[in-house]
DNA sequence: ACCTAGGGTGAATGCGCTTACAAGAGCGCG
DNA sequence: CGCGCTCTTGTAAGCGCATTCACCCTAGGT
C-alpha cells in the first residue's frame, strides 16, 4: 500500500509533462498517437489510477450522483429475518437509479441516514456528487432548499410543497388508493372497510388515505374521517398486531382491511391465518406498493403497484437534465400506478404468472 | 445554481482565516466556542457545504467505500419482469455493505459494469474511494492486483487464487452442495441425479459441482465427471429449457435435478408444472443461493442458503480493518452456508415460517 | 526561400481544503 | 518583571489534476 503514483510519476517515466498525461486521459485525440502509447505504457507499469478527488476539484464535477434514504430496517434480529425476505423500497430505487446513472456515465453514491446525524449525512453526500435524490422526509426540506441553490436535488415520493424549488417525483397515491377502494366497494360489494395508516406525518400515506375517503364518499360507504388505526411503524409486526386488534373490535370485524403499505398487509395475512381466518373469504386484505413480496405471499396480495424502478430512473433523468442546463423551472412528476387485483380481495392473480406455475 | 460558497467565503464573512473554518469542521474542540459559533452561523447563512473533492485531495482519503458488480439484468422486457420478482444477489450485498459502511462512517459508491468498458469502471470507482469490493469476475484479477497495491480491495464470491494478494470473502460452495446432495441420496434414497451447471468459467459453480461429485462418490451414486448440462446463462428461462430437455432424455428422466442456482431451479419448477409433472413426487428439484424467491415459490425450493448480507458486511469489515492498518497478510474468509430442506425435495419447509402463515 | 496555419507540447496557475508551523495572547510562577 | 506555558488563530505549503497560454515545429502556400 505504497503511496499511489500520480500524474507526475507517469509524466516523468514517460518523458512528457503532466499536462500531456492529463490530456491522454481527457482528450486522447489531441495527443500524438506515439506519445499516447508511451504515456499509457508508463501508466500501466506504475499502476496509475487518476485521483477522482483531484479530478473533481480541478474540473468542478464528480461524475457521481447521490441518493439519501432513511434506514428502514431495524437492527433487531427479528427485523433481520423480515429483511431477508423483502426487496425493500429502497432497493428498487437504488437499482433504477444505478442503471440509469450508468447509462449517462455517472456512478451512484448511496447513504442511508441514521436517526440523529442527518446534517453530516447530507453534507457528506452533497459535497461529493454532482446532484442527488432524497427520499422524502430523510432530510428537512429547508436544508435541501439551501443545497439546491448550488446543485440539482430531486425529492422522491413526496409532493411538491408550496415554497420549495426542488424537482419532485412522486406516484399517484390518491388515485391508486381510490381506485383500489372503489374496486373493493363496487366490484366486491364490501361496505365495512377499515383503513390502516401511519401516525407519522407522511404526505404519501395521507394522500392514500384521502383517496380511500374519496372512494368511500362516492360509493356512500362508511368511512370515518380518520383511519381506523394509525401505526407507528409500517412493519409486518405492526400489521399483524393491528389485524388482531381490528378482528377483536366490539362493533364487529371489518369486511376489509385496507393497509397503507404491503409490509403491514403481509403481516396481517400471517396474523389472520394464525387466527384461523381465511382471506379473502372471511376478510379481505389489501396493501400498497406492489413489492415483489406481495405477489409471492399466499394468498397473493391485492395492492397498488408503484413503479419504483421508474422513480429511480426518473430521478436520475431529472438530475441529468438539470446538470445539462436543460431546465430552469422546477418540475413535479407524478407517475401513474396500477391496481393489482389478486387473490386477497377475491380476484385471481391476473397480473403475471403466479409463482411456481405459469 | 450559482457557484458554491467556499471556505474563503465563510472565512471572510465570519472574519477568520480559512484554517479556522476548516478546524471548525475537522476539530471543533480546538476552536474557541465563540469563534465556532460565528463560523457556523456564517456557513449556514451562505449555505456552505464542504467540497468532498477538496477535502479528499487534501486529506488523502474520501470516507467512501466502493462496490463493483456486473449488471446481471438484461434490458430486455422479459428480463425486466423477472427482475421485478427477484431480490438480486447484488441487492443483498449492497444492503449489507451499506449498512456496515455506515456504521463505520463510510458512504458507499456503487457501479455496475457494462460489458465492454470495465477499465473505466474500476478506474472511476478506485479513484474515488478508500477501498472497494468487487464481485468475482467483474474485473480481471490482474487489474485488481495492481490496484490493491495502493488501496484495499476485497473480492467477493471468488476463491483465492494462487498468486493474488487480495482479500477474499466466499461461501462454502463445496460443502453446501455436497451436503445437499448427500441429503438427496442418503435421506431420500435418490440415485439418478443430474447436475446443471454453467458453461462459463465460474469458480463458485465449479466448487459446487465438485461438492456434488464428492457426495455422489461417497455414496456410490452415479455421476459423470461432467455436469449433465451446462447452460450459458443461469436464468429462469434456461432452467426451464434444461428441465424439459432432461425429461426428454432417452435414458429416462432423472430422479432429481440439481441446479447450480435458484433462478434456474425456479424456471425448472415452472417447466415441470407445464408438463404435468409433480415436484417432488415425480422429480426432485434443488437450487443454490437461498434467494427470498426460493422460499416463496410453490413448492418451496430446497436450496443452499448463502449469507449474502453477511458477505457485504464482511467485505466492509475487511476493508475497514485494512484501512486501519490492522492487517498485512491477505485473508480468505469462507462463510458457512446452510441447507434449506424444503418441499421441492420432499421435506417440508422447516426453516422459518412459510409465506402467508407462521 | 519566406510566411502562415495548425498540431503537439510544456509551463504555470488554480480548484477548495488540510495541516504543519509559527506567532500572538493571556496566565502563573519564581 | 520576565520566563515558560497553554490556548487560539493565522500563514503558507501542498494534495493531484485540468486547463489556458505561449511556444515550437512542420507542412503547405506563394
Amino acid at each position: 500500500m505504497n503511496t499511489a503514483p500520480t500524474v507526475y510519476d507517469v509524466a516523468e517515466r514517460s518523458g512528457v509533462s503532466i499536462a500531456t498525461v492529463s490530456r491522454v486521459y481527457r482528450n486522447p485525440d489531441t495527443v500524438r498517437a506515439k506519445t499516447r502509447e508511451r504515456v499509457l505504457a508508463a501508466a500501466r507499469e506504475l499502476g496509475y489510477v487518476p485521483s477522482g478527488n483531484a479530478r473533481g476539484l480541478a474540473s468542478r464535477s464528480t461524475g457521481v450522483l447521490g441518493l439519501c434514504f432513511p434506514d428502514y430496517s431495524d437492527p433487531d434480529a427479528e427485523a433481520e429475518a423480515e429483511d431477508d425476505a423483502a426487496t425493500l423500497y429502497s432497493d428498487q430505487i437504488i437499482r433504477g437509479m444505478e442503471r440509469t446513472a450508468r447509462r449517462h456515465g455517472y456512478a451512484l453514491l448511496i447513504a442511508a441516514s441514521l436517526k440523529g446525524g442527518p446534517e453530516s449525512l447530507v453534507a457528506k453526500v452533497a459535497g461529493r456528487v454532482d446532484g442527488f435524490a432524497v427520499l422524502a422526509r430523510t432530510v428537512p426540506t429547508e436544508e435541501l432548499e439551501v443545497i439546491s441553490r448550488r446543485q440539482p436535488v430531486v425529492m422522491l415520493a413526496g409532493p411538491r410543497e408550496d415554497l420549495d424549488h426542488l424537482d419532485h417525483v412522486e406516484v399517484a397515491n390518491f388515485d391508486g388508493q381510490r381506485e383500489l377502494t372503489r374496486h373493493l366497494i363496487e366490484d366486491h360489494g364490501l361496505r365495512r372497510l377499515a383503513y390502516v395508516g401511519s401516525a407519522e406525518e407522511s404526505p404519501d400515506v395521507e394522500a392514500r388515505f384521502r383517496g380511500y375517503l374519496e372512494a368511500c364518499r362516492v360509493a356512500g360507504a362508511e368511512a370515518g374521517d380518520q383511519p381506523a388505526v394509525r401505526v407507528r411503524m409500517m412493519t409486518q409486526a405492526e400489521g399483524a398486531r393491528v389485524a388482531d386488534a381490528l378482528c377483536d373490535r366490539e362493533d364487529g370485524r371489518p369486511e376489509a382491511l385496507v393497509f397503507a403499505n404491503d409490509q403491514m398487509a403481509v403481516g396481517a395475512l400471517h396474523a389472520l391465518e394464525r387466527r384461523g381466518l381465511r382471506v379473502p373469504r372471511d376478510v379481505v386484505v389489501t396493501g400498497f406498493d406492489g413489492l415483489p413480496l406481495s405477489r409471492l405471499v399466499r394468498p397473493s396480495l391485492t395492492t397498488v403497484r408503484q413503479p419504483m424502478l421508474r422513480m429511480g430512473e426518473q430521478a436520475v433523468t431529472l438530475l441529468v437534465e438539470r446538470l445539462n442546463g436543460a431546465r430552469v423551472e422546477p418540475v413535479s412528476l407524478v407517475l401513474p400506478v396500477s391496481v393489482a387485483r389478486r387473490a386477497s380481495c377475491g380476484c385471481d392473480g391476473d397480473d403475471g404468472p403466479p409463482p411456481g406455475g405459469e
